[in-house]
DNA sequence: CACATTTGATATGTACTACATAACTACTAT
DNA sequence: ATAGTAGTTATGTAGTACATATCAAATGTG
């Protein structure tokens, strides 16, 4: 008995179902095989009998990868690796209602890191387009309803992102979005800071990278007070 | 024949596969149904029924969801909800060998843009016992060979995260080491700054935000000159 | 000969059945 | 009353069959 147990308590190594297990064995053969993006792969019968498991459980190895992008699918050519869309898969994820407070809490937090550190990329890219573009957006700000005030906070802050010329970084933060908003909307009043967008939009016309991570510092402050 | 083609041509909103649609409807039914984490959800048989698909699809679905973590299963009690760990999800995608160049330049900036926004929460949180710390692993770095060197490199920058008190964004960090390593080997010679980590450290000691803000730029210089 | 159509082969998508396995429940025996 | 056993139940795995879409070759027609 007392051997059984401890036999049980030392070997769980079975933790994974087979499903996990094929994941992971293809996994490593996509990678070891260094397949390029586009290339095609054995057909499922053959990778089932190779891993000597059934077709319903690579199925569902693959069900997987296809999900994450990793692997594409057409009727009668066979399955080909794709390149796997990492923001994408971040995505599915990233539901305000299912995530615990704390990680919402340090995702907020991350949003505010991101705003503080866009500076220095914005700097080494911003076009005279792009500013007068955020100026037209900070400009439409005045004097409209709270939800088209919220929109158009929206529109200002992702034009900066856009303008750090970063497609990874935008579409980050587009997908933050709900997060930022489900953390702002708990907040009793709204906040506001004391450089609005007008501001930020004259110092990126005329003043340095410092004084602009000074603005947006100020323009953030009421966020980072709430933090302890 | 016309009107063949253009039925063809109209109709064909059934994109994906029976797999991706149960997996779509099964992730509003637990936001609809606001399960919370260790509610138990329908057997397999009644949520199969219930879309009237065949009990493989519905397990290639939810082969999908256990994978992000979004439920557990136990052999009798059925499934239950579970709070998705949304950066593991992240991390199975996360590959240096099968991210294309641009994302990776993108993923590299996006450090960098984080390493610069850190300051302000490790101002809010700084402690003298993470100070001393991190004084710590600067003075280690004197003298060593180059493997020691980035190691040590790693580990400055990772208590420097660990300062912000935010775990998402230091788990965030450890993710994006292979990618932020898989770029820097790509450069021709080391990079170094004119201010070092023991520098940063002594500002972190007596000086100001804005002071250490400014020595971070100017520790991460050589990386931000590389950019266009 | 060239082009359009048809037909067949092939790989994935879906369905259904059967059984294995683990875990909970209830019952039985000492 | 407790230990042990048998039964029940839900997930895990295997296997078969057929549907569907697509490519390729064969066939027919001008």
């Amino acid at each position: 008995m007392a051997i059984n147990n401890l036999s049980k308590d030392l070997a769980p190594i079975t933790s994974s179902t087979m499903a996990d297990i094929v994941e992971v064995r293809l996994r490593e053969y996509l990678k070891k095989k260094s397949f390029r993006p586009g290339d095609a792969l054995p057909k499922e019968l053959e990778l089932a009998e190779a891993l000597d498991v059934s077709r319903n459980v690579l199925r569902e190895a693959l069900s997987r990868l296809r999900m994450l992008g990793m692997i594409e699918t057409k009727k009668k050519r066979g399955m080909i690796l794709a390149r796997p869309d990492i923001l994408g898969t971040f995505e599915r994820v990233l539901d305000p209602l299912i995530i615990d407070t704390e990680t919402l809490q340090d995702i907020f937090e991350l949003r505010l890191v991101l705003e503080m550190g866009l500076a220095d990329l914005i700097y080494i890219r911003k076009t005279d387009k792009d500013i007068a573009e955020l100026e037209n957006i900070a400009k439409k700000e005045i004097n409209h309803d709270n939800s088209f005030r919220i929109k158009n906070e929206i529109a200002f802050h992702g034009k900066l992102y856009e303008m750090s010329g970063n497609d990874t970084l935008k579409r980050f933060q587009i997908m933050l979005l709900p997060i930022f908003d489900y953390v702002v909307t708990l907040e009793k009043k709204p906040t506001r800071g004391k450089v609005n967008h007008l501001d930020l939009v004259q110092i990126l016309k005329t003043g340095t990278k410092e004084d602009f991570k000074k603005g947006m510092e100020a323009h953030l402050k009421p966020h980072f007070d709430r933090l302890k």
